[in-house]
DNA sequence: ATCTGCCAACCTGTATGCAGCTATAGTGTG
DNA sequence: CACACTATAGCTGCATACAGGTTGGCAGAT
């Protein structure tokens, strides 16, 4: 599975080429915290693993920087921001509204094709039990949301919803080594779940649905931070 | 009254230098319609009106695009998009729903700021009934934005909030010279009312009142474009 | 006269050189 | 031995040269 390989992102404005080819795979790799924060990236050593000159990659780390994700310092290098415990009660607690609003912009035609990738999620979960794959767990999480993401009709809501995601993710994902087998179970359960609701053709549902998913996912990293 | 001197954003991470002032510019250009939807903007021109070279100028370019105000194509220029009526639609509902939130994160030590703020833009504004005076009229709505903004405790929803005024503030202004009175006066009594809401230190209720000045607004638009 | 095909001017995308900034290791001094 | 200072390597920010793409106009054939 190559890095580029990461599914279509369900913009209206599709950006184009290699430099939204760089941001992908180096924010995928953030948020899998391949690169964990404070980590430093030099542009010369990403512009030689890329095979392109430092321009390309200037954008994307420019880009990636006003996500929130890197800050870039002058003379220093551009750095993984750290997880601000501050930042991210605000990412989450937003991000439960957002799925709460989702219903409200049902886009009912989607809802065919979000069941027929739901079914496959589910079969390729049950695939996965016991090995303790990473990244395929994320690559599952990062489908599910693309498919839910779709079930919106609003743009506003859709961006903001698919921003946000990818930064909570990469929060969410640096407890989930010790709640593996409990986030498979949930996953599993939510996916059950959605594909009820799909059945049912209730949106709103869905929305409900991922947005307690994403409050369960919060007490658990809560309760790790206050244990440590 | 410089280009430049647009008050200082309330971001937690402030950009730095030169880029931002570019962008500022640009974005406030795109917003006040004096550079319209469908507008070609060349690099080297800008470069050259900014003294700088290139460099900058694309980056300041690739952060309107991000935003979606403009869209680069290769060997044509940068222009400056349409107001999609599909997207306005999505954008001022969202809006509504997000002022609808604002009380659910109230920034209570911000309260006396921003009624000293709100005291002072009316009697600017009071200062500027009869003139018909466009920017001046639009700069006081973009203090009162920042200063309601900054109510907002949520850091990803102060983000998205600005987000999308800026993207509906341009379509907004599309509008406005066939309004200039009602919409004279509606800020007028939404300041008012603004201003009794911080008196009792109620943020959800300011969230509130913007809402509904934000669907105030919306109506006399749709109703406009009906009527074209 | 009209249509087709080519060419040239212009624009963005990319690569690269240079200037300014930062952090660190090393050196000299108390 | 501790500490302050300096030199230097390496990084980003900016400018500029070049490559690739697009468009509009002009010339020639039908």
């Amino acid at each position: 599975m190559s890095e580029s390989a990461t599914s279509e992102t369900s913009r209206t404005r599709a950006p184009r080429g290699q430099v939204t080819d760089i941001y992908r795979a180096l924010r995928d790799r953030i948020c899998l915290l391949r690169y964990p924060p404070g980590m430093l990236l030099g542009e010369h050593e990403l512009a030689e693993e890329f095979t392109v000159s430092r321009t390309p990659v200037r954008q994307a780390l420019q880009r990636l920087e006003y996500d929130g994700l890197t800050e870039t310092r002058n003379g220093v290098g551009t750095m993984v921001t750290g997880v601000d415990p501050n930042a991210f009660r605000d990412i989450y607690a937003f991000r439960l509204r957002l799925s709460e609003m989702m219903g409200e912009f049902p886009a009912e035609e989607e809802v065919p094709h979000a069941l027929s990738t739901i079914l496959a999620l589910q079969v390729r979960l049950e695939a996965l039990k016991g090995q303790r794959d990473m990244e395929a767990f994320w690559q599952l999480n990062h489908e599910l949301h693309h498919a839910t993401n779709r079930l919106i009709a609003n743009l506003a809501l859709r961006e903001t919803h698919e921003r946000y995601y990818f930064q909570a993710s990469r929060i969410w994902y640096s407890v989930i080594e010790a709640f593996f087998e409990e986030q498979l179970a949930d996953l599993a359960g939510e996916l059950n779940e959605i594909a009820g609701a799909l059945r049912a053709g209730d949106i709103r549902a869905v929305g409900y649905i991922q947005r307690n998913h994403i409050a369960f996912g919060l007490h658990r990293v809560a309760s790790a931070h206050t244990a440590v």
